[in-house]
DNA sequence: CGGTCGATTGATGCTACTCAAACTTAGTGG
DNA sequence: CCACTAAGTTTGAGTAGCATCAATCGACCG
């Protein structure tokens, strides 16, 4: 079932009753596909719908006049890229598709709807929300305060962490197709400085990575350097 | 009335019914005050209540292991401080007081019943926590691209929207008793860099901060500097 | 009047950027 | 199957931005 990933990410948080899933899924539009560097939403849009990512990776980015980019938000399948623009209008950055993905949409009108007849789901709905700008907080300690390896490794627990709630991934290991200029629009560094602080990290055995498999060599240390803390994703089972 | 920069600011995206606006007030505890430095809400909790600030200016705040702080927003007059704490559980980090504030608080349980029984009240507050990620997003995007002083010029630009908006500031002057200590842990930067930033934007006519009054001194050249778009702010009229 | 807090200045060093080039890898067409 | 190409990674050198440490100055407060 194409909400698989949603649903087993909503389970960590809440109760998904079954016919909640089940509500959810008859809103949602066909599987579509769409090759790496696609423009999947486009800022200055106003789309009408959704967009649910159901595989592959997308990023938020935002770009400056000088051509400068910044990926203000890494998706992976199970999240929504746009849930936001439901109550935004306005598109304020574009999503851009960073590998092949499969995704499909849910429709606002629709969205409205479950809103007026299903008080539960749509809390979880927000709660993703939530989640979001609780990551986009990170992000912004991490710039703000965080040494350049230290930012690394929190990408990378965090990274993770969520790919794991959405049975993605195992035993500190996951397929991250990202080229080291995409990483370095992540961290708002250059790719150059990216790449140094990559072989800093691989040379003290704190990760791997060899094609596009991650391996998180030293999780302890990792987690310990980066500081974190996984609460902010709210995996944890609790009432919504 | 209490509600007013809250109100006030919703009613520029949409229209809020006289209903709603009154159903919000009777769920408000009488209002509170606190102390500059007061730590309203601390990392950790699981509160039982949002707290929605009336006055003055706070800060989200997070701490690391060597001490160094990062405040991750913002909050004016008329923002909940921490809205997101009724679905995320636990607060992932401090809400402290920057001025003398006053506030009031609202039970999460009257919030989860307002979620059943009104949807667009419902939206108009979910709205507020997905506007509070669109500034998370350009923070980050500061961070990560803009230069020293866009990223100053940027927080001023969005300041004085976010005030005006909630009613709070005119003509592009407005009051900001921090200190160049809390901007320096606004911009994840040194107070010392910080100050030097500032002296240069004073030296080029853009900006003058005596005591606790800031004036654009000119606007354009700032918003075109920090390449501020107030659309993130999402204070156009439009249906939610 | 001494003390504390915040703003400012100076000196020094690290972090990360830029520019430029070499190297590697995967994909493409002959 | 082998150039050839394009994209991405890696390396080097020089520079700019920002941090740190330390000291001074001014304003407010008990």
């Amino acid at each position: 079932m194409a909400l698989t990933p949603l649903v087993q990410k909503m389970s960590r948080r809440d109760v998904v009753k079954p016919t909640e899933a089940e509500h959810l899924d008859r809103l949602l539009s066909p599987v579509r596909r769409a090759a790496a560097r696609t423009e999947l939403v486009r800022q200055g849009q106003m789309p009408g719908h959704s967009t649910l990512l159901l595989s592959g990776f997308c990023g938020r980015v935002t770009t400056l006049a000088d051509g400068a980019r910044q990926i203000t938000q890494l998706s992976l399948a199970g999240d929504f890229l746009d849930l936001h623009s439901f109550l935004l209008a306005l598109m304020d950055h574009s999503v851009v598709a960073l590998t092949e993905v499969t995704y499909c949409t849910l429709a606002h009108d629709d969205l409205r709807r479950l809103t007026e007849s299903e008080p539960h789901l749509t809390r979880l709905l927000w709660l993703e929300t939530v989640v979001d700008a609780a990551i986009h907080r990170q992000w912004i300690v991490s710039k703000g305060r965080r040494s350049g390896q230290a930012q690394l490794a929190h990408v990378f627990c965090e990274l993770y962490t969520r790919l794991e709630a959405a049975g993605l991934a195992l035993n500190h290991r996951f397929d991250l197709p990202l080229t080291q200029i995409d990483l370095a629009d992540v961290m708002g560094m250059s790719s150059v400085h990216t790449n140094r602080l990559l072989q800093g990290m691989r040379q003290s055995g704190l990760i791997q990575w060899t094609g596009s498999e991650v391996v998180l060599k030293d999780w302890d240390a990792l987690s310990d350097l980066a500081e974190f803390d996984p609460i902010y994703l709210r995996l944890e089972r609790a009432p919504v």
